[in-house]
DNA sequence: TAAACAAATGTAATCGATTTCAATATTAAT
DNA sequence: ATTAATATTGAAATCGATTACATTTGTTTA
């Protein structure tokens, strides 16, 4: 493989000049550029971005931290961040760490070790104070997760205020007998669209059966199948039902449709997200939509300002209730 | 930020005894490397990965070329692939391309220029002319696409016999009007499909109507829904469709159920790839299920061995009919 | 034409590790 | 105790680029 070393030797110049004519062509002649560049040309030379990132001490790459690339709600947001990326000259790395801290910490030394300048992280499961502690020495930035102690800069939702909207709107439909279908607690947005539900109850004054709240380990569609067939073996049955993600609402209305319950006459249904499928579901989902793709590029700029040392600050993005046909 | 020189000053060794200590920890005696130990641990020393690639021209990074993360049928071979690849001490980076050029020339120069060692590409849309020139130089293997020249090495499923098998099931339910939903014959996947559709009408001695075969531009959702559209509109309708994805077909359910025709009273039908989703449409659908996980872990197994030096050889898997409730 | 200055190019240090080879310390054998 | 053999350690070269500084070349100006 060439290196500049033959290159240089090839053209009759020095590695200098070459580095040059690839960094700074301007500062030399015409006549010892297409020289150069007639060397490069024939040896098929790239110049490699190893010796370069250690001279630089710069990847120009991106860590992205996700649970899992099977959920359909980073797709957007993966594209929001990678266009931004490219458009600033950054290249992003996907990493799936499956809520594995083995793996979650294979990427962490990827930023230690100089092979990243930064991590965009979305795993609401990382382990808050590895992340914390990396976030003092690099550029850390979190996308659709946050901590409540705010450290770490992030974009995100108004969770609370998202839900309320979406229970609201069950509520104005006439609904009194809401369930919810919930992730896990120790999930800060699992806690705060609790909030939101609550609070939308409560105005409303309307009683929160504990029975009809049900807390899902997972956010899989069989665990949203699962939530709905407890929901539907329960005496007295809601009318509504408010899912915290598509997923989940997506494999409850599975369960309805099984039990041949009609969409939304029987049980009206609310999803969060706005994935893709939610629009290809009979019937089709109401939802809360967020900006997914804005939320990813917000997050990236942020990123990369934080590697330039500019200061930044987190970003509450506003979000919106999408009426379609099961309500 | 520590580096091995002030970790050998530290310790009161040569750098030389440093790098030991984290590579080849036997061959240095227990009091040195305590001593070692301790000042990286004092230090909060992390060998950076540039240096080390540099020297030994190993990064130990794989790139997985894919159209696009939002497609369901990448997420199980990824899994495969990563798995392996981790076993094998290597990380993947995931590379949407967009089915750009210009995107992929990124990846491309990524490996070129040292900072990955290999490729598997998914991408059926990638330019084969650069594909197989840059296998010329660099470790590169295909995962569900192949060329049919077959300079470089593939895993895949036999496409034509599980089309074969798809449409021989819908002919041996009684059907004889059946239609088929195909995406570009640009793809070569795309023409083997078709292939094995026509065998099994063929061996039937059924007719093919040329405004039942639809080739579609894109897969997503959208596309199937607006192929079905096209076919209910004819004024002879088919009473089985056959679409070669899960997502296409999943769009053409959503149309049928749209029009409230019974699936599979009126019209059966038969997807391909078996995703997660396609088992939460009602009615569920019957699919060719292939192996996606063991695709990718094959995959990363000849991407791995070639990188090695060692010889591979291409390989065909098993796929499966997976009959469900739409047929 | 020579001096002064600017532009182009080259030399060599540098980034942070690994690794060969030489030097030294330790152990074993006589 | 001395030598031979072996185990540890260190010095320095190396990977492939960038870049500060030195040097050469070219251009202006008096």
């Amino acid at each position: 493989m060439a290196n500049i070393q033959k290159v240089a030797k090839k053209a009759g110049v020095s590695v200098a000049t070459v580095s040059r004519v690839l960094n700074n062509p301007d500062v030399v002649t015409l006549k010892t550029r297409t020289k150069v560049e007639q060397a490069i040309h024939e040896l098929n030379y790239e110049p490699s971005a190893l010796g370069r990132n250690l001279r630089t001490s710069r990847s120009r790459l991106l860590l992205v931290l996700l649970p899992s690339i099977s959920n359909p709600f980073y797709t957007e947001i993966i594209n929001g961040i990678e266009d931004t990326a490219i458009e600033e000259g950054y290249n992003i790395l996907l990493c799936e760490t499956d809520s594995n801290p083995e793996r979650e910490n294979i990427y962490f030394n990827m930023v230690k070790n100089r092979l990243a300048e930064g991590i965009i992280s979305m795993d609401p499961t990382v382990n808050k104070k590895t992340l914390t502690d990396l976030a003092k020495d690099y550029p850390i930035v979190q996308c659709s997760e946050y901590d409540e102690d705010g450290t770490i800069c992030y974009v995100s939702i108004d969770n609370e205020l998202a839900a309320y909207h979406a229970v609201r709107h069950l509520i104005k439909l006439g609904h009194e007998k809401i369930a919810l279908i919930n992730s896990d607690e120790k999930f800060l947005y699992a806690r705060e669209r609790y909030r939101g539900f609550q609070k939308a109850m409560e105005e409303f004054e309307l009683p929160i059966r504990p029975e009809w709240i049900l807390n899902m380990e997972n956010v899989k569609f069989e665990d949203g199948q699962q939530a709905m067939k407890g929901l539907l073996k329960q005496e007295v049955r809601p009318t509504a039902v408010f899912a915290v993600s598509d997923v989940l609402a997506i494999g409850a209305l599975k369960e309805l449709n099984i039990n041949q319950i009609r969409v939304p006459e029987d049980i009206a249904l609310v999803g969060f997200d706005k994935i893709v499928f939610s629009n290809m579901t009979h019937p089709t989902l109401t939802t809360i939509s967020q900006p997914m793709y804005k939320m990813g590029s917000i997050s990236a700029n942020m990123l990369i300002n934080k590697i330039k040392g500019k200061a930044v600050e987190s970003v509450i993005l506003e979000h919106e209730l999408v009426i379609r046909e099961s309500t």
